[in-house]
Parts: C-alpha cells; sequence; structure tokens
DNA sequence: CCATTAGATGAAGGAAGCTTCAGGTTGGGA
DNA sequence: TCCCAACCTGAAGCTTCCTTCATCTAATGG
C-alpha cells in the first residue's frame, strides 16, 4: 500500500537518547533542502534519509509515512510564525490601531523572513488536503490573537473585529508570499514590508472613522461591467 | 521514462476535427474534477481519462506528458483571469483612483469566483517549479495592465506606480484566497469583497495624500521587539 | 464507394516509489 | 563488564504510475 491517507500524525516513536533526536532534526531539515532542491514531486522519502544522513528505514521509525513527514515540516514552521504574532498580539495590548498594524506587520514578516527558503519551500506542501487543514487551524489561532489585541485598542473601530483582522491576516500573507517569490526576497524585504505597514495603517485609520462616508462615494461597478468589451 | 521535466509545453497535435476539440475539452475538464476529488498525489493520467471518457492513450495524444496537461489547465485558468482584469484595467482608463480600486476588486474577484473550484483545484499545480513559473509571468502580465491604468488616474499618485500595483495584486490575491479556502466561499463572498473594497479604496487614498505625514507617526516597533518575550 | 488521414484504444513495458523487517550497532545502567 | 533497550541499516516486496505503440474505428474528400 503506497498511500494511507490517514493514519496517526504524530511520530511512531519519540526520541529519547540524543542520537535519535538529531536524526529527527535533521531528517526535518532534509525535508526542507529535498523540497526546494528537487521540488515536492521528486521528493521521495529515500532522499529525504540520503540527505539527512540517515537511512530509511531510521526515517520509518519517527514517521509513519511521507505525507507525516510533510506535515511535520509544515506544523513546525507555522507553530513559529503564529506564536510569533501571538507574541506581537500580547505586546500590543493597549496600544493605538495604527501601532497594532504597525508592529503586526513588522513582526509578522520578520518571522517569516527568519527563514525565507523554508516558507518558500513550504508553499508546496500547504496546498495538499492536509496541508490545507493546518494552514486553516493556524490561521484561525492567528485570528483569534489578533481579535483580542484590536479589543484593547485606545480607538475604536467602526468595523467587527473578526472581519478586520481577517483583512489585515489575508493582506499580510499575499503580501509576503509575493515577496517570498520574488527574484530577490531579501533586496525587496524593506521596501515590501514599509508599504504594507502603510496600507494596513491606512486601512485602520479608514476603519475608526464613520465607514459610511467612504463606502460609496463613487459609482459602484456593475458587477457584469467587467465582462463587457 | 517517468518524468521529462522539460518537454514541449504545447499539445503534440492541434485538434482539427470537432471530436477531438472536444476530447481535449473534456480531459481539461477532468483534471480540475481529479484535482477536486482525488488531490494532486492521487491524480494520475489514467484517472483524468477514465472521468474525461477517453482512453489514456487519447490523453497522450494532446499532451506530451502529465506536467504539461497541469500546466494547460493552469495556463487556462490563469489567462481568463488576467484577461479580465486586463478589461477592467483598460474601461477605468481616465477614472479616479477609488474607482479604479473598485472596478479592479470587483473584476477580479468575479473572475476568480465565476469558477471557484477550478481556482481552489488550481492552487495546488500553482505550486509547483513550472506552475510558479507561470504565476509569475501572468502577475507581471496584470502588473503592466495595472500600471497603465494608474497612469492615467485623473487624481495624482505620490508613490511609486509599480508597488502600488504590487501591493494591489497581493491584497486581491491573498483576500481571494482566504476566500476560496473558507468553509463556503459563496457565502462569504460579498462581505469580503466589500472590505477589501474598502481596504483598497483607503490604500490608494493614502497614496493621493502627502506620504510623509502618515509614514511615522507613531513609535516604530523595533525589528527585534516580536521575540522578546 | 474507396483511400487516406485523423482520432481512439488499452494492454504491457519499465521505472520509481513507499514501506517493511530481519539483522546489525550503540549506549547506558546494573 | 555485561545486558538490554534504543537505535540504525538497506535490500527487497509490492504497488502504482507514466508512457508507448500496434491496432482498430471514424471521418473526409475525390
Amino acid at each position: 500500500m503506497q498511500k494511507r491517507s490517514q493514519s496517526t500524525l504524530e511520530p511512531r516513536k519519540s526520541p529519547v537518547q540524543a542520537r535519535s533526536a538529531a536524526s529527527v532534526e535533521a531528517v526535518l531539515k532534509a525535508t526542507i533542502q529535498v523540497l526546494l532542491k528537487a521540488g515536492r514531486e521528486r521528493l521521495t522519502t529515500t532522499r529525504v534519509a540520503a540527505r539527512a544522513g540517515v537511512s530509511v528505514g531510521t526515517l520509518y521509525q519517527y514517521f509513519p509515512n511521507k505525507s507525516a513527514l510533510l506535515r511535520a515540516a509544515l506544523q513546525r514552521h507555522m507553530d513559529e510564525i503564529v506564536s510569533a504574532m501571538e507574541t506581537v498580539c500580547r505586546e500590543q495590548a493597549g496600544s493605538s490601531l495604527e501601532t497594532m498594524a504597525t508592529a503586526l506587520v513588522t513582526g509578522f514578516l520578520e518571522a517569516k523572513m527568519r527563514d525565507p527558503k523554508t516558507s518558500v519551500a513550504l508553499y508546496a506542501v500547504s496546498s495538499d488536503v492536509d496541508g490545507a487543514r493546518i494552514s486553516r487551524e493556524m490561521g484561525m489561532k492567528a485570528n483569534r490573537a489578533i481579535v483580542a489585541m484590536l479589543a484593547t485598542a485606545k480607538d475604536e473601530l467602526t468595523s467587527e473585529p473578526q472581519m478586520v483582522a481577517a483583512m489585515l491576516q489575508a493582506t499580510m500573507a499575499g503580501v509576503s508570499r509575493r515577496l517570498l517569490e520574488s527574484a530577490s526576497p531579501e533586496e525587496d524585504y524593506e521596501k515590501l514590508r514599509d508599504e504594507l505597514v502603510f496600507l494596513a495603517r491606512a486601512y485602520l485609520r479608514a476603519c475608526t472613522k464613520d465607514r459610511a462616508r467612504y463606502t460609496q462615494p463613487s459609482p459602484h461597478v456593475s458587477a457584469s461591467g467587467a465582462a463587457a468589451s
């Protein structure tokens, strides 16, 4: 059986001696490297094991199957990002909305860019069924943190905090993806970050004013207008 | 040879009779369906052919290999989205920036939501090496269209048009992804769209004002602040 | 109505990949 | 030092998949 779609997610064995912990670490690192060098399609358990300097058998001692390996790598990365965001949200409790925006964007991008290659490699994993589930769960966790932070803001929000948080998340995700997939992420980093901060602030500022004034000031484009010649 | 990473991208044979065109169409449709029902991992050429109601041989008459099949499906979808955006951009030449924002967001989301399932299915393809290339190329094409539109705006932009266009694209991509991966895209559609319009307008409005006023009005968070406990 | 070309078929070759397991090695406690 | 559990190894079984090609059917045009 080559594919056991559902199976125990967790390592089948927890490392107790030092060398086995090192093996697990090496395997997870190798997973990312292979993902980057060979792509998701050509990632094989044998190749990962070879790159990690262990044998396939060792790999299977800690991960029940290939898919669990990929999930573990994704989970680890997402956990880092989310907990960075939670930290920021905790720190910014009671600030102004604009300060929050700045801190959130800065913190998020910094976490993502701490290891850009890992982020890029894992995009290929997160678009698979299981990966999507993990992403969704992590997204909800981050959402709760942001909403909680927004609730403590000095200025008053005139829109639903959940929606605002969702927009901020989606925007940050979109921009960071563009950044990571650009030719030279490191180079464009500061510029895009500053612009994203600018955007987030503009958005939150607008969210403190009376929305009605800004919602319909110019003729709405008809839904079918885009299709017309 | 199971994998011929690089190969002619195009159909090896162009359909001349009606029935073959129907086959190609059926195969492409089936590709999406299989992608959705089975996932990228379990998508096999045989399965696609079966679902399309043709034999594998027929599939291989029009697509040199599996990867070309997936690329073709992705390309077709992206072409639709991009040309919808180009149309919008052409139509909005000379409008105000805020009108442009509304039209662009509306047009983009409408195109994406015309066939949400296809969009969702193809996320799995676009994160592969070849898919990423196609995405990048299409992104650049859309970028040019947006920049051209912005250049004709009645109001004056105080930031680089390319950056503004990039931010709009990244934001739209992020929000549409969130939308498509939500539990019920159709349900959240209008609400998220309206909020995205609101955000885009707030951003562009801010881009017409003197940026300096908004760039540093509150204490900047230090880069390492996020990591501190 | 026949010849020629376009289109369709699906069994089979051959290459990989996933996962197991029987047997070897290492390390720590008694 | 000795023993046992933890750990590691990698060849091989079994499955699945991609792709080809010899053969058959349908359409087109003369």
